[in-house]
DNA sequence: GACGCGTGGAA
DNA sequence: TTTCCAAGCGT
């Protein structure tokens, strides 16, 4: 009886995906005999460990801004902000944020250009206009009535399988499953799962082994559980399994080999780009563009930048220089001399590309700005700058 | 399904 | 210094 709810389960699972084509695993075994093998616990053991877990999340779980009500906005807010950050890098900007757009409605109704500055140095900058847009549709499509189902959820901006399965258990009690890279890393540990976490198609393993092992009665409480789990006792750098509240639970710590999971594959190193950043000043102040509403760092304001790599091939530094002042020139009708503005090389990497930014300076007559979105900037507290535009500052001697 | 999208902290 | 990670989503 006890295995059997599991196998009934798994059988549902495979048997849709093998209609679909026959998914392999590791490119060796057959799927079904896999994910068949992972789960052998009976219904008391299913029992018992969400005992343990609970118990241990109820007297040790973490004490955190969001966790003070189950308000729904207050757990979306949470859970767009924590997407790939960390907990220390979101509570202030969580405090700051709520304070500032403390509903649905406030949020629905500012400007943009103020919720992005709110998000400024957080990163990963759609994620603020992705909330935005999901309050937005949350008054225009309810009337600021929330949906409860992890289906409906799902649909709102910014909202994919992870957090509506977060907001749904958390704030509606749904009984859903939210699989962040703990939950990953935490039931890839206790069932010895060798499957790829870097592969979409891993999730639909997981998925079904979560739900098998999900409390009815208190789903948000155990997801929340894993994720605290998964960055104390299970974490991935420096587990300490032994202490674990479930270590009993956890067969990668019975058979000693907790790092060797989850399983994997390794991102592409970031590429290098080189461009000359231009500080360009005048009475009224910097000049600062504003990048293209989609792509990197998008809406934010920054120097202007020539790629160096798409200039004419050159070996003079001056001849190089000229270049890039004649390429500004023409796209901006701005004719200014530059220099090399004799400070260090700023340098910055994001997660696929590494910027190399030479800083060239020049001063300039505060003529009006006729070209994209342009505009001269005393007081850089009024745009939101990205994190690469603040050490160009600080390289600069600026504030 | 692979890739683009930020940042700061830790080892 | 380098590498990897941290409560993913949209295209």
């Amino acid at each position: 009886m006890a295995a059997l709810v599991i196998r009934k389960r798994l059988e549902n699972f495979l048997t849709a995906h093998h209609q679909r084509r026959p998914l392999m695993y590791n490119g060796k075994h057959d799927i079904r005999e896999k994910v068949a093998d992972m789960i052998t616990w009976s219904q008391a053991k299913i029992k018992a460990f969400q005992k343990a877990l609970l118990d241990w999340y109820d007297q040790e779980g973490r004490d955190l801004p969001w966790r003070q009500d189950h308000d729904p906005y207050h757990v979306m807010v949470s859970e767009l902000m924590l997407q790939q950050t960390q907990v220390q890098t979101v509570i202030p900007y969580y405090q700051r944020f709520i304070g500032q757009f403390p509903t649905v409605q406030a949020l629905a109704e500012a400007d943009e250009a103020d919720v992005l500055k709110a998000w400024e140095g957080l990163g990963y900058y759609s994620r603020a206009k992705n909330l935005q847009g999901a309050a937005k549709q949350l008054m225009a499509d309810y009337n600021g009535e929330w949906p409860h189902t992890a289906k409906e959820l799902q649909e709102l901006r910014g909202i994919g399988p992870y957090t509506a399965g977060a907001i749904a258990s958390i704030a509606f009690n749904q009984v859903e499953p939210a699989i962040d890279g703990n939950a990953f890393r935490v039931f890839a540990r206790l069932f010895k799962i060798d499957a790829d976490i870097a592969k979409p198609q891993s999730r639909e393993i997981f998925d079904e082994v979560i739900r098998a092992v999900l409390p009815q009665d208190r789903p948000g409480d155990f997801n929340q559980a894993v994720m605290d789990l998964g960055s104390t006792y299970m974490s991935a750098k420096d587990p300490d399994p032994a202490h674990s509240p479930v270590a009993q639970f956890d067969q990668s710590y019975l058979d000693d080999e907790v790092l060797a999971y989850p399983v994997k594959s390794k991102k592409a190193k970031p590429v290098v780009k080189r461009y000359f950043a231009l500080a360009i000043h005048s009475e009224a102040g910097w000049l600062l563009e504003q990048r293209p509403s989609a792509g990197l760092l998008a809406d934010l304001w920054m120097m202007p930048l020539i790629n160096r790599d798409e200039l004419a091939e050159t070996t003079l530094m001056t001849d190089e220089i000229q270049l890039a002042a004649d390429q500004f020139a023409a796209s901006t009708g701005l004719n200014v001399a530059f220099a090399d503005a004799g400070v260090k090389m700023v340098k910055h990497t994001f997660t696929h590309q590494q910027w190399q930014l030479t800083i060239l300076a020049a001063d300039s007559e505060p003529v009006a700005l006729n070209y994209l979105p342009a505009q001269w900037v005393n007081d850089f507290d009024r745009v939101a700058l990205p994190t690469v535009q603040k050490k160009l500052n600080a390289a600069l001697g600026i504030q």
